[in-house]
DNA sequence: TGCAACTGTAACTATATTTGTTACAGACGA
DNA sequence: TCGTCTGTAACAAATATAGTTACAGTTGCA
């Protein structure tokens, strides 16, 4: 399916933000924690931006913060901000519009695939970031240890996510 | 993020199989309904296959038809049957373990993205190939016409599904 | 038996999309 | 005015999907 990792790492963007409350981070610490260069972090924080889930400030002092309490963003409002096509594609060329099946099959796939994106943002209209914040919550307090709990490693019902175990370098 | 085609062109080729009944197909007919390279459509027989859902026979009168019954057939099979990954991505690369978020937000999301895809393969468990067929057959029966009837070009509910109205060549 | 018509598959190439990088203009606080 | 930010353009790298060519092996049939 090939998806891309946008909205892991806007949903990991806004949960700093989230924690550092008021305080606007600055481009190059998020993206030290996302383990990514700083430009993309600044081009999803311009999406998310204008999504107005986040506000920025440029000048010496600048950085971003979230625009509202972390309990009113949803994760449907950070995936509608940086994913913008549904979950399934249709054919890259149109079928063959002379078979019978070719000229409407398009049609009763979109529905079909209408369903599943909207059974896609039920579940995330159903969380809110300050959710995922207390999920995080566990591992906070003794802060900055090496050590993983146990329970954070977490592996997927079904298989390879990318970045599961060891990465690729 | 960027989906993949597989899924839309699976359903079609089972779906002109399902119409075929027990006539086995060959894959050149089938490309051409799905408009792409035969290779591309023997490439999938062969994931469909290795998931039961079709079976076919080489040699001169060879081709492909349905292992069993549209009706015993749901869109989840043909779902798992191509598409390996779930809907979402993690990141491509692992986060910093050194940062409290970094170190524990793929366990957040990875029990987010299992409830997703849970949804989703709902909504696909709830369809069979049978069904499918019978929401294209209105447009049969005057076989072979050039005309679309009206109703038969649905758009998605949200927006770019590629191949929509008018494609890149 | 030999041919013609298939499938299965390997090995490429082409295309598209996402991600990463470098560079720099402009904003802004001190 | 200077240093430190953001915003953005332009491009390179990585990845994945789709399309193409070529060919070995299977099978029905004359």
């Amino acid at each position: 399916m090939s998806t891309s990792s946008r909205f892991a790492v806007a949903v990991h963007v806004l949960t700093l933000m989230a924690r550092a409350d008021e305080e606007p981070l600055k481009s190059e610490q998020v993206a030290e924690s996302v383990n990514t260069n700083a430009v993309v972090i600044r081009r999803m924080l311009c999406e998310l931006a204008d999504s107005n889930l986040v506000v920025s400030q440029t000048g010496s002092t600048g950085g971003s913060k979230l625009a509202r309490l972390p309990e009113r963003i949803t994760l449907l409002d950070i995936y509608q901000a940086v994913e913008s096509r549904g979950v399934f594609s249709l054919h890259r060329h149109p079928p063959n519009p002379d078979c019978p099946v070719g000229v409407n099959i398009g049609s009763v796939l979109n529905d079909v695939l209408d369903e599943v994106d909207s059974a896609v943002e039920g579940v995330l209209a159903n969380m809110t970031l300050k959710d995922v914040v207390s999920r995080l919550k566990p591992c906070v307090s003794t802060a900055n240890r090496k050590t993983v709990t146990p329970a954070a490693n977490g592996k997927r019902k079904n298989l390879s996510r990318v970045q599961s175990v060891s990465a690729r370098n």
